[in-house]
RNA sequence: GUGGGAGUAGCUCAACUGGCAGAGCACCGGACUGUGGCUCCGGACGUUGUGGGUUCGAUUCCCAUCUCCCACCCCA
């Protein structure tokens, strides 16, 4: 048998309902703070990736799908092309190829899969969708501004509230300018030097390939040590700290609630100034479902104009892992299940679906062959609403039975009243995909 | 890429130390020729993840491999 690849996967019905109700509560909840959508191809040249996210970041380095395509003529050489392993390279490669800073600032959302060869495991897939955002735009638009990294934090709380999820946690940090960074890179190696034989082994390696990371070590007994060691807030340059006061000053004047976590530190190369993290308990090892920050030499690096900006990534599959259990998929229910009573009534049966469908109204249409006992059974076992009997009886009189299958009553109908009688007592009650949340 | 656990019917799970692969739910049919849900009766259900090995005999023991789960690495 044929199967899903290794850390690839089948969203079946009626979990699609669920994934639906979040990409639409994603496109209203954006539409609100003036995002438009963008989409951009699945795969890019290698180059692109290599030189946004970092040639020495474990993505670049050992997690990218990449190929060489074929040339034109069969001995030619093609280029080296990658599937996505994150969309904001892509974004910001549009926005240079279309001068897209000739129409001011740039307030871009996309949904779609990304590609990472890792390690399968709960949360983590090879093929595994985000829902991001980027604003970007020349900073005569407003693009450093931290009144913008504060909006697209108060959207992401509102989205995450809207979804009705809760017990959520900001975390936020500024990394600063890369010259920061660099100062307190070196800084942190020299702190090191004399204390990591004390540490375990995770963090002798990171001392040595990217010291940052030793901040992520949980091993208890290497907290006292970490504690000790020097924090990037302690290295960021007026400006940077400036920035960072201001994009905390607004979230407490909005009410968004966060939590400074010096320890922050984000994988990506681009990343500079404001970096955050929402993370959610009960998704295991893998606890945050989104992470961003600002970035604004990327353009610049990819051979673009200044052009400051900041996004962030939701994980798809990790934020309905932390949907409420009240937004469990339920299959939806047809209004009305057809059933067709003996030989030659599938013609008009199908006349009778093509009407009520034409008037907005969810028809299962049944089969002629069918006795009657199971139609009735396959439609409330569907959870239709009504049943409407279409035999010879029904035709002659010109006036069709229509039984409700909740209460079992059951009247008859002209063909020109049936879809008024069935709206009237059906579109209110609709079953909903999943819940309104206050 | 590393370490650990698990794979038996569509689903949830049994099967003692190696001795005829089972149950519940779901599915199909009938009791009931044009009236569902309840009940009763019957039916179909499997390459025990896959491939090898040991054995008279393997779901059970051994080896390999695949997939999932947990953790590491890292990230969404």
């Amino acid at each position: 048998m044929i199967k899903a690849v290794r850390g690839t996967r089948d969203l079946l019905p009626p979990e699609t309902a669920l994934w639906n109700f979040v990409e639409a509560k994603a496109r209203e909840v954006f539409r609100a703070y003036n995002f438009q959508e963008i989409r951009t191809p699945v795969f890019e040249e290698t180059q692109l990736f290599a030189r946004s996210v970092g040639e020495e970041t474990d993505i670049v380095s050992k997690e990218m799908y990449t190929w060489e395509d074929r040339g034109r003529a069969q001995s030619d050489k093609g280029q080296s092309l990658t599937l996505r392993p994150e969309n904001t390279a892509g974004v910001v490669r549009a926005y240079i190829e279309h001068k897209l800073w000739e129409r001011g600032l740039q307030k871009l959302y996309y949904i779609g899969p990304q590609f990472r060869r890792e390690r399968p495991q709960k949360g983590r897939y090879r093929q595994f969708y985000q829902i991001g955002a980027e604003v970007i735009g020349p900073p005569s638009a407003g693009s450093e501004s931290p009144a913008r990294d504060a909006e697209v934090l108060e959207m992401l709380a509102t989205f995450l509230d809207r979804l009705g999820i809760t017990g959520w946690t900001l975390e936020l940090n500024s990394v600063g300018c890369p010259n920061d960074r660099a100062l307190f890179n070196e800084a942190l190696r020299k702190a090191l030097e004399p204390v990591v034989a004390k540490m375990c082994v995770d963090c002798q390696r990171r001392a040595v390939t990217n010291p940052l990371r030793v901040f992520d070590c949980k091993i208890p007994e290497d907290q006292p040590i970490i504690d000790k060691l020097p924090r990037i807030s302690q290295f960021l340059n007026q400006p940077c700290r400036q920035h960072f006061d201001e994009v905390q000053a607004i979230l407490k004047a909005t009410g968004i609630p966060f939590t400074l976590n010096d320890r922050l530190v984000r994988g990506l190369d681009y990343y500079t100034r404001t970096a955050f993290e929402f993370t959610h308990g009960g998704l295991g090892a893998q606890n945050a479902i989104l992470g961003g920050g600002r970035y604004d030499g990327l353009s610049e690096s990819l051979g673009g104009p200044q052009a400051p900006g900041i996004g962030f990534a939701i994980g798809e599959d990790r934020l309905v892992m932390s949907l409420p259990q009240s937004a469990n998929a339920v299959a939806p229910q047809p209004d009305v299940y057809i059933a067709p009573l003996g030989a030659g009534m599938n013609r008009e049966a199908a006349r009778l679906a093509r009407e009520l469908r034409g008037e907005d109204i969810v028809t299962e249409l049944g089969d002629e062959s069918f006795r009657l006992k199971k139609s009735l059974e396959t439609a409330s076992k569907m959870g239709a609403r009504f049943a409407l009997i279409v035999g010879e009886n029904e035709v002659k009189a010109g006036s069709f039975a229509l039984k409700n299958l909740a209460s079992g009553e059951q009247t008859s109908a002209p063909r020109a009243e049936l879809a008024r009688m069935i709206r009237n007592s059906v579109i209110a009650s609709r079953v909903q995909i999943a819940p309104e949340n206050k």
